[in-house]
DNA sequence: ATTTACGGAATGAATATTCATTACCGATTC
DNA sequence: GAATCGGTAATGAATATTCATTCCGTAAAT
């Protein structure tokens, strides 16, 4: 009964839900990048992942929840990579390259996830709950920059706010100009495109 | 019978019919950029139009061919406003700062127009004729950022495609980050980002 | 043996498209 | 100038399709 009772929650059939419940979010995120949210319908999902229809309903109350949870979980995916073990408290141009090689690797590595936290319609489905991950990556970038002020590293130019949606944009703009295959990206251009962000965003050296 | 002949093409009759075309556009572009393209149903867009639903399928054959003739329609309207009595053979700070402000006027005056160019999920609708329209933007701007280049206006460090991406990215971040709310743009702040765009691109000077 | 998970055909709601009908407009006739 | 007519445009209810969700027979696990 010992046994049993703990096997609900972490016994080798829990494991195995946990499992498919990615699975299942995995095939929805690169379902969802190539065709939209509401372009796409659930049984392509169900099949992407290797499950039917019915078994995708038993692990997800309907389609918007299925979104919210693809959406969660790449917010999160995207933040861990990007923040994990950086002093973000201690701008430097060091700090600044590593933030930018980490976005290089995410966008690589996991390009359909990248794109699906980049689609415009995500928002009239996302729950409250979803919406405010949206500040665990922002604010502690808002917070650097703000530092990386004071200190004199950044220019003062431009508000935080505005900075960092500018420097986010152009990295987006161009792995999207990459996509629609306008231009293709060589190690030499990532590092060229990053110090061109620095220089619209720090102090020139005295 | 002559005048009969005149008037099927030139006549009142003719022009009203394209002033519907033209007024089912606008109505889709709303629609469109509010609730996306797989999102919208077609009745909401005649209803905004103040159209029926079988009128507009009297100016279009299907929804794919409203959304490519919308879609060109506004590519369209972007690319006069941009470029029209611009010598972008002549590029200089100035051009730049003009080229700036008519993004601006056409973000602040056309935002559903603007959003709706942005969005994703166009590409897997666009037929290729929509799609080549794309480059009759792209491609001036591409001849004006060389020249720059040779002339020592702009710095060499960025390819012009990659150079474009750069700014376009950077432009359509900080809009897109004003419509979610997660900045106001004052207009203070919108020449401060054209200037910290223009130093990303430009020369230092000596 | 009983419970739980699975799959995919079945269901009903939502949506794109069509079509039979009506309203309108300009031309022609008296 | 008024009345009639022919043809085109407009309409929205009806149809066909697509989609989210459910349900039930089967398989797997315990």
């Amino acid at each position: 009964m010992a046994t049993a009772s703990a096997s609900v929650t972490t016994g080798p059939r829990a494991a195995k839900e946990s499992r498919k419940r990615e699975q299942i979010i995995q095939a929805a995120l690169q379902v969802f990048a190539e065709h939209g949210l509401h372009g796409t319908p659930v049984p392509p999902i169900a099949e992407q992942a290797g499950v039917g229809v019915g078994t995708l309903y038993r692990y997800f109350d309907s389609k918007e929840a299925l979104i919210n949870a693809a959406f969660c979980d790449a917010k999160q995916r995207l933040q861990d990579r990007l923040l994990s073990d950086l002093d973000l408290l201690n701008p430097s141009r060091a700090l600044f390259d590593t933030l930018w090689a980490r976005l290089i690797a995410f966008a690589r590595e996991e390009p359909q996830t990248f794109q699906f936290l980049e689609m415009q319609d995500h928002h009239s489905y996302l729950t409250p709950e979803s919406r405010s991950r949206e500040q665990a990556l922002l604010i502690p970038l808002g917070m650097m920059v703000i530092i990386g002020q004071r200190n004199g590293l950044l220019s003062d130019r431009l508000k935080p706010d505005l900075a960092i949606a500018l420097f986010w944009g152009a990295f987006v703009g161009i792995f999207k100009a990459e996509r629609l295959n306008y231009l293709t990206l060589t190690d030499d251009d990532l590092k060229r495109a990053r110090d061109a962000c620095w220089l619209a965003m720090a102090n020139p050296p005295l």
